[in-house]
DNA sequence: TATTACCATATTGCATACAAAATCATCGAC
DNA sequence: GTCGATGATTTTGTATGCAATATGGTAATA
C-alpha cells in the first residue's frame, strides 16, 4: 500500500524510505512537501524577500509540474508568505519594519496567555524542566549574540509555554508557515541595546513563572509587554 | 485590456460588468472568488462541518475546472477551515468543544492588545464614535438573543478595537479566513448563563476604554480574561 | 538621446487527460 | 445475518496543453 506513492513522489528525488517517512510522518501530498520547501528556503536565505517566485522554474527545480506548485504558491499566498497578483505571479513578501515591530508586539501580547495559564500547569509532570532547558537556550543563543538563532529559541519558548498551557489553538497557530516567516524576519530587527533589557526581562518572568506564582508572573509580564510597546513606540518615530 | 479578463470568469456566470468590478476591486483570481464562496458556504451554513467536498462536484457547481477548485481547497486547508487528506479529498472541519474554547481564550487574550492600544487612541479622530457604535450592536444582537449576531458583532468589536490601537498584524490576523470560521463557531457554544456575566463584563470594560484609562482598563480586561479562563475550565471537566 | 510602438518570448490561468488510489456495492463463505 | 473479498465506479494527484497576459528588447520617431 506505501509503495503506492512512490511514483509521484521518486519524481521529485526521494527514494521509497523517505518517501515512506514522509507519508507516514504526516500523509503530506506533492503540495505539503513544497510547502515546506519553499518556506525553508526562506528560513535559509535562498529565497530573498521581494524576489520573484517563477513557477516553471520551481517546478523544475523540484523535478514536478506546475499544478502542485501552484498549489502551494496558493497556500503561501493565504499564508502572506508569498504575495500574489493575478497575472503577474508571486514574489516573496517584504516585510516593513511596521510590519515586523506589529508582529513583535502581537506575540509578545500572545505569550501572556502562556504566562497565565503555564504558570498554572507549571508543576505537572516535566514542564519545569522542559522549560527552564528551552530558556538555557535562549540565554546561550543571547550568549553568542545570534540573532537567528536567539530569536529561534525565544519562539521555541513561547510554542512550550503555551504547550504547557493546554490551549492547542495556539499551538496550532504558532506553527503556521507565517507565524515562522514572521517571526524568522525578528532576527533583522536588531533594536540595539534594547535586546539587553529585552532578555533580562524574559530571565525575571522566567525565574517566577517557574516557582508557579501567577499573579506575580502576569503583573510582571504586563510591565514587560507595556515596555515593548512604549520602546516600539518611540523606535517608530523616523519610519512609515 | 479589462476585457480580456471575461472569458475566464463568464465560464462562472458572472457578466462583464461583475468581472469588471470584481478585478478593480482586489485583482481577484477565480481562486481568490472560489475561496470566498465556500468559506461564505460554510457561513450560511450551505456546507455543514464535516461534511465532504468533493473537487469535481465544486468544480461543476462553480463552472470551472477542477484546477482552481483544488487550489482553492489548498489555500483553505492552510487555513485549517477544511482538513484536507492526501487521496482522500477534503471534509469542511469539526470543532471539538475543546478547539473552540481554545479560540475563544486566545482571542480573548489577544483582545487585551485592543485594550492597551486602544485606550491611549481613542481620543483621535472619530475613534470614539466609531468604537461606542459598534457595542450598540452587541447590546442589540445580546437584546434579541441572537447568537450568531452576537458572536459577530463582539468579533466586529475585536477587529475596530485593534484597528484604534494601530496594529496592522492583528487586523490582518483577524480578517484571515480561519478566524472568521472560528469565530462563527463560537455560536455554537452557548454556555448557558456564562454569556450573561460575559456581556456585562465587556459592557463595563467598554466604559472604561470610552474614558481612556489604560491601567483601569488593562487591570479590568485581566480580571475579564481570569474569569474566561476559570469558567472554561469548570466547563471543561466533562469533555475531552 | 529619450520616448513610444511593436513584436517575440516568457509566464500565467485554467482546462483537460490519465494513472493511482479510495469508495462502494455485490457476492460468497461462514 | 455478518464478515471479508472482489471488481466496477468515483475521486484524487499530477502532468500536459493552450489561450490570455505580462515582459523585455528592438526599431522607429521626435
Amino acid at each position: 500500500m506505501e509503495t503506492l506513492y512512490v511514483s509521484r513522489y521518486e519524481a521529485i528525488g526521494l527514494n521509497v524510505t523517505e518517501v515512506r517517512a514522509l507519508k507516514s510522518a504526516d500523509n503530506a501530498s506533492l503540495v505539503e512537501y513544497l510547502v515546506e520547501a519553499i518556506v525553508d528556503g526562506v528560513m535559509e536565505h535562498r529565497y530573498a524577500p521581494g524576489q520573484r517566485l517563477i513557477a516553471t522554474d520551481l517546478a523544475e527545480e523540484f523535478n514536478v509540474s506546475r499544478a502542485p506548485v501552484r498549489e502551494a504558491l496558493h497556500v503561501l499566498a493565504g499564508e502572506g508568505v508569498v504575495e500574489l497578483v493575478a497575472n503577474r505571479g508571486a514574489r516573496i513578501r517584504k516585510l516593513t519594519l511596521k510590519e515586523r515591530i506589529d508582529f513583535l508586539e502581537f506575540t509578545e501580547a500572545l505569550c501572556m496567555l502562556g504566562v497565565r495559564r503555564g504558570t498554572d500547569r507549571i508543576e505537572k509532570g516535566d514542564n519545569r524542566e522542559k522549560l527552564d532547558d528551552t530558556f538555557v537556550e535562549i540565554e546561550e543563543a543571547w550568549s553568542r549574540r545570534h540573532a537567528g538563532d536567539f530569536v529561534d529559541s525565544l519562539y521555541r519558548y513561547h510554542i512550550m509555554l503555551n504547550h504547557i498551557s493546554g490551549n492547542n489553538f495556539v499551538e496550532f497557530f504558532y506553527r503556521r508557515p507565517y507565524i515562522r516567516f514572521y517571526t524568522i524576519m525578528l532576527a533583522d530587527l536588531t533594536p540595539g541595546g534594547h535586546w539587553d533589557e529585552y532578555i533580562s526581562n524574559y530571565r525575571e518572568i522566567h525565574q517566577i513563572i517557574l516557582t508557579g506564582n501567577q499573579k506575580k508572573a502576569v503583573e510582571r509580564f504586563s510591565r514587560h509587554i507595556s515596555w515593548v510597546l512604549s520602546f516600539m513606540e518611540s523606535e517608530n518615530v523616523n519610519l512609515n
